[in-house]
RNA sequence: UUUGGAAACCGGAUAGUCGCUGCUGUGCUUAGGCGCAGGAGAGGAAAGUCCGGACUUCACGGGAAAACGGCGCCGGAUAACGUCCGGGGGUGGUGUGUGAAAACAUAUCAUUACGGAUAGUGCUGAAGAAAUUUAGACUACCUGCUUUUGCAGGAAAAGGUGAGAAGGUGCGGUAAGAGCGCACCGCGGCUGCUGGUAACAGGGUCGGCAUGGUAAACCCCGCCGGAAGCAAAACCAAAUAGGGGCUGCGUUUAUGAUGUUCCCGCAUCUGUGGCCCGGGUAGGUUGCUUGAGGUAAGUGGUAACGCUUAUCCUAGAUGAAUGGCUAUCGAGAAGAAGCGUGCUUCUUUGAACAAAAUCCGGCUUACAGGUUUCCAAAAAGC
């Protein structure tokens, strides 16, 4: 799963609370093993995506960033890819995200796509 | 060489590929921005947020006191500290010497929240006869009375209880005893004596010397402290609502106010459009990393640390960058086999704690493994 830069869109990342209980609230859902995702189109054209880790699943750091980062490259790979522009997306982490294989991620990254048909 | 302790330091490596955030140079673009190249990018604790500062705003004429909070042997270091260094005292251990013992001297190690208990108040369990008051007679002791059980008195030397029973040892003394007397040791007060900057130590002198412990109990004494914190703070500043100024239009039909005490009339405002101004929210920029800075050499000091010269620039994010994945190597761990019994080979596993958030000095807590130095003990060799 190689992708050079040019090959890829731009993702803009969510900022605000608000933006983030809005897609929360309003948006749709899948779960999976590995990752939850949550999702709603939004007006502004690119697509942009942002990362929740509780304290719930990791009280370190240490860990809460490596999933967070895990995700981030995940992200990259398929959303910026496969996925349809002009959607808000929220990748919330589990306690799986740290040990279980990058591969096993994508798997699970991909089929939450599909289910909610997303994929371009 | 092994084990234990102390201190200092390090705290996975290399390559490929795909990215992220600043910086420098450069190209394009009206601008916002988008490319290209180069180079930089988590810690010893970044953590806990427990102390001390720098810095910022607010308050404030200066000083003092009260209240509240903190600190507390002495000297030094420092911007400062509750930190660090050196010294003194106390307590405990060990070795040596003196001694009958108690104890003292000396060396060394550890530890210490170490101002005041004679300013006052409070508290002091259980056990024990008696626990702070010039106390106390349970057993044993001595004297007298009594026939035995016992009664009266003397007495803190012995036993028992306890953390602690009011100095210890010896001699004298006595009915038995007791600092009752004496010697040595210990203790307390005083000291315009000696050494030391001082804490303190030593000496002298007085007292036969019950009057304890607790101040991380109240309290007393001395010293220090204005408050809040980078979400501090400064600047730029959209939309909406509201405020002020100028001005155009409209209306005396209605409401009220003012000029004006009442009536009438008139004027202005209360209506609405435009322009401008200031406060201020979202948002943005600055603060933001050159500093009580690092490194090296010299130099002063027992040390903490200081001084001089040279040289270097080393993260700056903000839903928060400093990474994702793959391969190789790997300190180490577990298991099996072989024999030379601590080595070799094979298999599996594959690095602790923990991630900056304005910046420094400390403290505390977490931490797999490794390196160096010093100290102690043991073994081997000489």
């Amino acid at each position: 799963m190689k992708t050079t830069k040019s090959q890829r869109q731009k993702l803009l990342s969510l900022k605000k609370r608000e933006e983030f209980l809005l897609v929360q609230n309003k948006g749709k859902k899948w779960v999976s093993e590995t990752v939850i995702i949550q999702t709603m189109p939004n007006d502004i054209g690119p697509s942009r995506i942002g990362f929740t880790v509780s304290k719930k699943i990791s009280k370190s750091a240490v860990t809460r960033n490596r999933i967070k980062r895990r995700l981030r490259a995940a992200a990259a790979d398929i959303i910026g890819v496969k996925g349809k522009s002009g959607h808000d997306y929220i990748l919330v982490g589990r306690a799986k995200s740290e040990t279980v294989s990058y591969e096993q991620i994508l798997k699970d990254l991909k089929w939450c796509l599909k289910r909610l048909e997303l994929l371009a």
